[in-house]
DNA sequence: AAATTTTGTAGGGATTACCCCACAAAAAAA
DNA sequence: TTTTTTTGTGGGGTAATCCCTACAAAATTT
């Protein structure tokens, strides 16, 4: 039986996958969190098979949690789910560690078929993101300016883009007003802009917007 | 024999424009002024038959210079020059009174024609800007949002496109910050924004950038 | 012609954002 | 495994921006 920890903000969405997976002899969701921290908290208390982690979760969000959730325990196999098939997040979940990635339109049946493969200690990679990896591997000299950025910076510059103040960013993510100009400077710096018009315009050039 | 005072800030495309007209016999370019300001002196102290303006200049742009010479004589005719064809100052050029709008890409055998034409006491409206002019009658109910604003609203929210800051603006307008924001809130106001991210992103949607 | 709204302009005062600097933890390079 | 670079974080002080208010001239409406 395969114990897993699901940590969603939406109860629905939380509600729609527990029935999927439970409808499966072999899983069980055991356990549900509806924040990152959250997730950490059951993380270090309990023993999960396998975590399902959405990316985008208000405050602290999907990547950091993945991050911290590894720094406690890099082998709990983690399948990161996602709304959209945001290529960037794809990219840097796998990077982080993470067992997989899918989004939330993927039909119940590949979702638990990703479970079993990532619980025999095998990663879940659909044929989007292989893709993905395999030009990142390939490409790895032509690189965006973008990609360069960190992940703190890059959740940052989509922030701006979307024309959130520094003061609501900070708010956002809980941080300090001066370390998201520090962010905002890093990122001009790195993109070889110099206005938050830049980066409007960037970001609307490179799609990085959702 | 039209005397004509050519107004514009390139003295390549003067000259060019002044051969254009020097080559006809019965027009003559009898001044030139590289600046509004410039343009309006010569106005006040002399009299020509029609001027030729360009309708972007540093500083005092076309628009307002036009308003200006039709303040202190309303019956001279006034030919508006312009780079490209941007539809939103046609119409506003039309409505300040301009005797006619062209690009300068048109043939010059049209300059000369137009001229003529205009100093017949009639106008020269291109197909396209007739094209405008109708649309615009025709459609006075469902205006976009954008034709609400004043000319200096309507400079100043291209400038916050292109992503210059308030004092920069300021700067090139020759005005006082304040102002600026000024116009900026009411931009924001008249289109039912809230950030200059929206503006920006506002102008892209609207094709509203040079 | 009189009344009202719009436009161009800016000051005061409070709020924000920006830039330079710092520093420890983490990651990468040597 | 040292050394160097990157990353996440924020303080201090200054400069820029914002919001509210104001006011005369111009344009519009009544």
């Amino acid at each position: 039986m395969i114990k897993i920890l699901i940590a969603d903000d939406h109860l629905i969405v939380r509600e729609g996958i527990k029935r999927i997976i439970d409808d499966s002899a072999d899983m069980n969701v055991v356990a549900e969190a509806s924040s990152g921290l959250e997730a950490l908290e059951l993380v270090w208390k309990n023993k999960y098979d396998l975590i399902l982690l959405d990316i985008s979760m208000p405050g602290q969000n999907g990547l950091q949690t993945l991050k911290e959730i590894k720094k406690h325990d890099k082998n709990v196999p983690v399948l990161m789910l996602s709304m959209h098939s945001e290529e960037q997040y794809a990219m840097r979940a796998i990077k982080a560690g993470a067992s997989g990635y899918m989004t939330k339109d993927t039909a119940s049946s590949q979702l638990v078929k990703a479970i079993r493969k990532i619980n025999d200690g095998r990663k879940y990679i659909s044929p989007e993101v292989a893709d993905l990896l395999a030009t990142d591997l390939y490409h790895e000299q032509d690189k965006e300016l973008h990609e360069y950025l960190s992940d703190r910076e890059f959740e940052v510059l989509k922030m701006i883009a979307k024309g959130d103040s520094i003061k609501i960013i900070a708010k956002n993510l809980s941080i300090s007003p001066k370390t998201v100009s520090t962010y905002r400077s890093r990122i001009l710096d790195k993109l070889d802009l110099e206005t938050n018009s830049d980066i409007i315009h960037y970001a609307i050039d490179y799609k990085l917007e959702d």
